[in-house]
DNA sequence: CTGGTCCGTTTTGTGCACAATCTGCGGCAG
DNA sequence: CTGCCGCAGATTGTGCACAAAACGGACCAG
């Protein structure tokens, strides 16, 4: 007589293999779409009921989100949405500059024309930025322009650079989330198809230029003079009185 | 009648606020001393023991190493030492060299002369290293190389390059534990000397290119050709067999 | 009205017990 | 002798129950 052959228990609600790695990336993608703003208090139990899994499991999510400093966990206190401050904010932007100046440099080095798989997607990616810019959909259009920078990284072939610029684009998401203006409206669409027609057929180091301004230009347009909501830094305010 | 004060409790064995802290960075510096080599498997409860906590706590820190890449968590199987690829290895020195970049060049753009406290600090741990050098101690020199090279990430100001640097320097000391070659001897205290020589009175770019000169000459100390302990990659070996 | 204390409720933290899975060894059929 | 099956022991995974702590409102004194 056999074993019994272990049934797939896959169709269980939340469970699984990947159960965590979907609460991961769900809960992430909320962040970077600003569904969840700063500061935002992520009840344990409350994620557990949303998602259909057991409390520890949420325990541990909440666990990788904090180490990607996307949540900031505050001992008996829970898991909040992480508030970047102004300081974090610029160090997020100068960090992706260094990053993406190498991800910028590997791509000018592959040979023109660049390979059909590359260019294809990167034509796709920007059709969607422009149909999303169209329709007004600004979720959207907010989502697709990390996954645009996320994709030129995949393609300078080093998945341990890729993956840290990651963390980085989920990080300025929430920058950008905290410091906003009220009146910017960041066309990116547009900048990242001047990009990606200087990466194809633009001049060494069209693309480089194009795309160290456009980071400036989204920095930019943040006021980090400001504070972040609600967050008045008493002790810098009354530093200089005696 | 106040309410009463909280006791500080920390005399108790492995708890406390910071324990899981001291956990993670006990194991992770017997990592980057390669008293743990690449491959060890981490028993929860052997952790568990040996640090004085619950297992469960050991399983929260392990966590924690395997979002760093430092171990790799296999399911069902437990927790091992992580060992590089050699693909991994070579990602890992091209994102230091990236990464490196920008902190030297925020370091030459500091006025000279440098500013006391760093050049003592500097100095001062230059001494170290040539105290370990001299002395024959191995371990010690190479915790104090990676230790360099952070220490300098710190002087630079951005604290999140400086975060993401500590980790990719972890992951260094891994990729040499697994690809080093037998009869290799970085003098690493020699070029650190060189290096802060440059930075206080070299020309302007004479630092960069002993840094990078630097770290390509650690990676090529490496034997990326060869495959890590044991771990034969038998697709490659039969891929041109019918 | 202000400030403070107390207490019930809610939320987070931790240990424990049990379930699931893997590993290694011994036995047995061919 | 070889290969396979299955069992025993050890190790990891998960849910649960209880402990600890914080929040918020009520109450009260000044």
């Amino acid at each position: 007589m056999k074993t019994v052959l272990s049934a797939p228990r896959r169709a269980v609600r939340g469970r699984g293999e990947g159960a965590e790695a979907r609460i991961v990336r769900s809960i992430g993608e909320a962040i970077a779409d600003r569904r969840l703003p700063p500061g935002t208090k992520l009840a344990e139990e409350s994620l557990a009921e949303v998602f259909g899994v057991s409390r520890e499991r949420v325990r541990k999510v909440l666990l990788l989100l904090a180490q990607r400093r996307v949540v900031t966990l505050i001992p008996n206190r829970g898991a909040f949405v992480a508030k970047p401050t102004a300081r974090e904010a610029r160090e997020v932007f100068e960090a992706r500059r260094v990053i993406e100046r190498a991800v910028v440099e590997a791509l000018e080095r592959t040979p023109r024309p660049l390979p059909d798989e590359m260019s294809a997607k990167l034509r796709a990616h920007l059709a969607r930025e422009e149909e999303a810019d169209r329709a007004g959909d600004r979720m959207a259009l907010i989502r697709l322009s990390g996954q645009f920078h996320q994709l030129l990284a995949d393609f300078a072939g080093n998945a341990t650079l890729a993956g840290i610029l990651a963390d980085l684009i989920d990080r300025s998401s929430l920058a950008i989330a905290a410091f906003e203006r009220r009146s910017s409206h960041s066309c990116s669409a547009n900048e990242h198809r001047r990009f990606v027609e200087a990466l194809e057929a633009g001049p060494p180091g069209a693309a480089m230029q194009l795309m160290m301004e456009h980071l400036d230009e989204v920095e930019r347009q943040l006021d980090l003079d400001a504070r972040p909501d609600g967050a008045v830094d008493l002790k810098s305010i009354f530093a200089d009185r005696t």
